[in-house]
DNA sequence: ATGAAAGCGCTAACAC
DNA sequence: GTGTTAGCGCTTTCAT
């Protein structure tokens, strides 16, 4: 079977390629072609199986109805429900999605980039690992819409959308310290990472505005894993100046500190109290289902498709701006009043 | 910035689109072009940030170097990794891959098999909902390369790839009979689900290989959910001929049946025992890390890479096959001996 | 050692 | 009411 153009409609029908054109474009009335023309063309593309060929429309128009997704990690429920919403959205656009995982490696975000432009996408939604504008620019240069995710990067002027991390955070720890918890301990990702620094931020202003000081051994830095998350709970628990709270900086690190917890023969929140950063189906599925602070995922994916969708209007020189996000205080059952 | 094609190259340094391509793409030996003209094409085209156009490479040579992936569920661990072990493997030979997410609805997941074709696709992985090959054929009629998985579809004769449901769900069900339990229940999936019948199968064969006899009730198909998990455990739990060990058909109804367990007042394994379909990171960070059946999700997608790759080929004319993979049993902490 | 020309499939400006 | 033509950016055959 071989593959009908619109000159195989064409030729068949007797009619030149703009017709068939029009008419399968539904067009053909502004153009006033007779019914009969029109009924011919669009039942030989039925039986020929003609599907419009894209990358000729792209070629011809400079729009390819497609937006790159760099992620980090398609893994990490936060990107997976981020790319469903993006997906969901742009769909219904009729535009799809290119979906990239750099795996946090900076050579394949910088290959993702260049993928894509070479690609012609009308718009990037990007969550990126580096900081530095050197290889990002050439994304603007181009006048590619772009939106970023999850990350300021200094100096660079670019439509971000963000979340308030420290108020998230403030709230977060609010919270345990209402219910008499004093021994609070932050366990975050790496120290470099600039929404851990604001969460961090945010967990410092609670305790301040409580009168409380800082403990430096009650926080720990270190990075976004389950294993960091067991770790710092485990010798935090076993050490003689044991914490009756914690703070998890992010659903991996959440997940590990509640498995240390357990594993010294702990329980949440009977004896120990916990409250984590993202919201994610397995929350809600532990023996004690987790307080946690929630991104609004959908709100940001339907943000960066808007943002974008907005930009390919090149008419549109509004500047570029940042959306600040608020968190959602989600509570459940992992933390409980002392005194 | 205006953007630098071929033509402006050429321009610029005085020579025919055509030495500009043959440089850029590495051929200028063997067309004996200068060092000199070479040199000079090169460093312009970085100095105009040259980057190829894939549109309209895609055109001329009619292949767009773009995988579609349709999944029903990106959110799934499952589907999530296998997209992640797929865009890597495509990443290394130089492919993208559009995703498609359908929700598990029907109609979406034809209109992306549409849109997929009109983008000329090299090839499409698809892991379908539908049972029909009515809207699937099509797909083989334009000849594009196509890895079915996770899923046969009744007389569509494809490149399949699956996994031994039955032989897996033996071994489970088996290793629950090695350890003294006789009132095991099966906590499956949809009824109409060729996998679920599959792995209900293998759990008949082992009980009936060790002489145990079907109890009904103990048998409770429905969906792939948290929530029918969570029912079925804790109905059968609280029920006056309580079961000492389940069977959970894949990842959603194991967190399910956990939670449902737990919260009728038991403990895994000292109270009852459980085994999974799926390995998924939460199940090693459970209160009790759980025993499960394992597909092998990297293998998997490999190997459907491998196919369509190989199918591109055109003089490939090998007959389609079905590549069926073994599961691995993962031995951890959900189950214990009784007597 | 390099250029000219054709053509991939499509749309749109212009023609009649 | 419909056709002609040009051109999007690229590769490739055939010339020279």
């Amino acid at each position: 079977m071989t593959i009908a153009t619109l000159q195989t409609i064409a030729n068949i029908v007797k009619v030149s390629r703009s017709t068939v054109s029009r008419v399968l474009n539904n067009k053909w009335e502004d153009f006033g072609i007779s019914q009969a023309t029109a009924d011919k063309i669009i039942s030989k593309a039925k039986d020929l199986h003609y599907i419009k060929n894209e990358a000729a429309l792209s070629l011809r128009v400079k729009k390819t109805f497609t937006i790159g997704v760099i992620v980090k990690d398609i893994t990490d429920p936060f990107y997976s429900q981020l790319v469903k919403f993006v997906e969901s959205a742009l769909y219904t656009k009729g535009y799809n999605i290119i979906i990239c995982n750099t795996g946090y490696d900076l050579d394949k975000e910088n290959g993702h980039i260049n993928i894509l432009l070479s690609r012609w996408v009308d718009g990037i939604i990007l969550s990126p690992i580096q900081k530095s504008i050197e290889n990002i620019s050439i994304i603007k240069d181009r006048n590619v819409p772009l939106a970023l995710f999850d990350c300021k990067i200094d100096k660079f002027e670019a439509d971000y959308i963000l979340v308030d991390n420290k108020a998230g955070t403030m709230e977060a720890v609010n919270h345990l310290i209402s219910q008499g918890h004093k021994k609070i301990v932050y366990i975050g990702g790496n120290s470099s990472d600039l929404n851990n620094r604001l969460r961090y931020a945010g967990y410092k202003k609670a305790l301040s505005k409580a009168s409380l000081s800082i403990t430096e051994h009650y926080v720990i830095h270190g990075s976004y894993t389950f294993k960091h998350g067991y770790e710092a709970a485990t010798e935090l628990l076993r050490s003689n100046d044991a914490p009756t709270a914690f703070f998890a900086a992010n659903n991996r690190i959440v997940l590990g500190a509640c498995k240390g917890i357990m594993d010294c023969g702990l329980q949440i929140p009977e004896d120990v109290s916990i409250v984590g950063f993202d919201d994610f189906e397995t929350a809600t599925m532990l023996p004690s289902p987790l307080t946690v602070i929630r991104q609004p995922l959908r709100d940001m994916a339907l943000n960066a498709v808007d943002i974008l969708l907005s930009r390919m209007d090149k008419t549109n020189n509004t500047p570029c701006m940042t959306r600040m996000l608020k968190t959602e205080f989600i509570l459940r059952n992992s933390t409980r009043k002392i005194n």
